[in-house]
This record gives structure tokens, sequence and C-alpha cells, in this order.
DNA sequence: TCAAATTACTTTGAATAACAAAGTATATCA
DNA sequence: TGATATACTTTGTTATTCAAAGTAATTTGA
């Protein structure tokens, strides 16, 4: 059980849910997870950063109506890590079932 | 999603697996905890501190061969906020396979 | 038409959390 | 009896989390 360690990039109760989006969409905008998560924008914003400088998203800025529009989508290494730590978590819960 | 928040007290990486742990038994002891979970002393201290603050965990102490003790087992309350923390982590997945 | 509100973010600072090193206390071992 | 081990707790530093305030462009309403 030792070594199932969780990623503490993702297992944090706002990313987890951040995780959960990203991974259910080819990509997503800073509005819609606001708005759906619930989140305030400076605390999705530090949380995006963290995501990112740990390499597992990435942003694209375009405008949409004169509108600025960012748009997060997993990378590669994103996309494995949240795999690994589903697995781990799952691992983890089928333990208690023993 | 939104109102699908988690708890904090459980979702944090190092306390997820005392809670598995917790879970899976009628009482666990701070030592079995300390060696299988891979924590220093101090780590697990606190962590547990916190879990009991929270009243989802007891402590009991006593004396195995004139050496201390020390014995945690889940509350009726830790063990619901548990049920309802995996049920909406469960919800969470879920929705990534849309 | 211009002031106010809205959208779309980012920066910053204060509160809280996480962790391990150091500390306390007893027990065993050589 | 000095050294090592077991069983914890306290403390202090660093990291994390979050929202309030800040920036900038845009739309809406009087």
């Amino acid at each position: 059980m030792t070594e199932e360690y969780l990623d503490p990039i993702i297992h944090q109760p706002v990313r987890t849910r951040i995780f959960a989006c990203l991974a259910s969409a080819e990509e997503v905008t800073f509005s819609y997870l606001k708005k759906t998560l619930g989140l305030s924008d400076g605390n999705l914003t530090t949380h995006m950063k963290k995501i990112m400088d740990a390499g597992y998203a990435e942003m694209k800025k375009d405008f949409v109506n004169n509108r600025p529009r960012t748009t997060y989508k997993l990378t590669r290494k994103g996309r494995r890590a949240f795999e690994v730590y589903l697995k781990r978590l799952r691992k983890i819960f089928d333990e208690i079932g023993k």
C-alpha cells in the first residue's frame, strides 16, 4: 500500500474535479470550468497554473466575438498521470473490502 | 457537478490512505499505520489530530508489554463521511465516461 | 454617449496545511 | 550503564489554498 502514493497535483478537492472535467473532453474553457465547478476566478487560475506547471495541461488563448478565451487541455503526460492516479485510487479502495 | 465537493479532511494524499486503512478494520494502531503507509511520526500524528478534530476518529491509549499503544478507530460520523466521500468520488468519475 | 455593469482573466496577500526534525519518555539490550 | 529502539508529541519552516483586489476590453442602459 505504501508505494501507492496519490499524486498531490491531482489529489486535491478542486483539482480532482478539474481533472475529471478535462479528462472528459478534448478541451475546456476557463469560463466553463469556473461555472461548472463553482470556483472563484483567482482560485481557478492558480489551480490551473499548478496543473500546467506540472506539465499536465496546456493553455490556448484566442478571441471569440472580440472576447478573450482561454482553453485548457490535458497533455499526454497529464492524461497518463490521471490514469495512474485512477488506478491507484481504485487499488486503495479495493483493499478496503479486503 | 458543483455540489459534489470532496471533503478536504478526507481528500488529501496521506489522509485518504489513512481512511482506507481505518475503514478496513475495527481499529488500527499508530505503529501499524506508520509502517503500512510509510509515514514519519510527526506527519502521522498531525494527520490523525486533524481527523480527530473533525470528529471522524477517536483514540484509545493503553499499555501492552509495558509499552504505550495508541489505537485509532473511525467514529460513526467518520464512517458516514467516508461513505459520502466515496459516493461523490464515484459520481465524479462516472461522469467522465459521459 | 458615457457611465455602469459584465466578461475574462491575473496578481497578491493572508490564512491554513503539510511535513520532518527535534524533543520526551520508557524499555530493552549488550 | 551507555547505546539503541519503541512510541509517540511539539515545533518551526515551507508550501498550499483561496478570494479580494487589480487589469483590460466590451456591452448595455439612461
